[in-house]
DNA sequence: TAGTGGTCTAGACCACGGT
DNA sequence: CCGTGGTCTAGACCACTAA
């Protein structure tokens, strides 16, 4: 029963754990000899390690300068935010042909947590059940690989609504849509699904690419 | 001038290259020490390279017994092409808004080739020349992590497309599928676009599945 | 030109599969 | 229980940077 068993598993799960969590942040350089001293294990295990997280695009290595957590900057932002949206379109309208009573079920506990959370400030709980809830409804398809792709680009949602929480406006728009959105899935109705996912995702992307330059701004200060 | 400096470079571009080209066939074994002999390097580099290509998805490693070149079961299809499906859809609208005279003729010039290829049964070019089509469509939008997702999954375009051709139903509709999204582009007809390479990429993930389907019962016999 | 840190080799170690 | 082959360590080597 054991877990992962060898060093470069551990390792990389260690270091892609701690790069979502947020222990290790964008910018972030990853010296091969933190690594081993943190983990016990040599260089070998920590370099394969790195190299798989940057074949997963959340690591970037450059030769003979050693690697890092990938910067978001807003190229990035935007393109990630552009393929959530092809995603979470296309999954909300599929939502309504497959989705099980079960599974709608489980959605509306996820957005009662999350209207909670919204409501007594907990802005992590807040942004994990958000991530969970669109998360949910592409996982209803049962696509592997359509879940790891939005999971790349989850991070970006993530890191900066960390940074920056939600808004008193964005506290009432967020569960607005998502309860709208559930209600379409209630009575099938793919095209208002799809049109509601659809502004969903593009109101999200843009209040993030702003908070991100607001953020910018703030640093720089 | 040199290109890429170190050996894990060299390794990883040369190995995703035979992967792409077929060199390597889905399933093979990926032997270090053939790796070692066949690219005059040591291990270290080797292993670095094929831990990049598993966490592009290119390659599948199993701890203690080895990698070899991603296997396309019919799971693995079906998820690809649905995600290329979301994009191909949402990236017809896109080009609607911001595609530019210029690569509509290139994309005519593609598609030109294309039916060249066709014409004449020359299969590797009608493949090549079909992907460029779509992922020419994409990258018009400028969206790296949408071209880097494309070009994850159209490995399956291509492999299968390889291995049984394109029979002489699907060397008409293709296309004229294309010429229908392309005079939907001229029109800027958004609504017609996506309808059109939605229809596209339905048929051809049906056809695919089939053919790979009936390549496995070849292979079995 | 010394220091830091990434890259690579050689070889020991060990898991697994066949004999 | 031997062979094949994957995993890991130790250390040499080398690219870059700063003084």
């Amino acid at each position: 029963m054991t877990e992962t068993v060898t060093d470069y598993e551990r390792v990389r799960d260690a270091l892609r754990l701690d790069i979502v969590k947020g222990t290790l942040a964008p910018g972030d350089r990853l010296k091969i000899q933190t690594m081993m001293a943190r983990y016990q294990v040599g260089s070998n295990p920590v370099r394969e390690a790195i190299q798989q997280l940057q074949g997963e695009g959340m690591v970037v290595v450059s030769p003979n300068k050693g690697a890092s957590v990938r910067q978001l900057d807003e190229r990035f932002i935007r393109d990630a935010m552009e393929v959530r949206f092809a995603l979470d379109t296309y999954f909300a309208l599929r939502f309504v042909e497959i989705g099980s009573y079960q599974v709608l079920d489980e959605l509306q506990s996820i957005q009662d947590n999350l209207e909670q959370a919204l409501s007594q400030n907990d802005v992590d709980t807040a942004i994990e059940e958000n991530i969970l809830f669109h998360r949910r409804v592409i996982e209803a398809a049962g696509n592997n690989e359509a879940s790891r792709t939005f999971e790349r680009y989850s991070i970006v949602t993530r890191t900066i609504r960390r940074l920056i929480g939600y808004s008193a406006q964005r506290s009432k728009t967020v569960p607005k849509e998502h309860r709208q959105l559930i209600a379409a899935f209630k009575r099938r109705d793919g095209t208002a699904a799809m049109m509601i996912a659809r502004n969903h995702a593009v109101s999200a992307g843009e209040e993030l690419i702003e908070l991100y330059l607001k953020m910018r701004s703030n640093t720089a200060a």
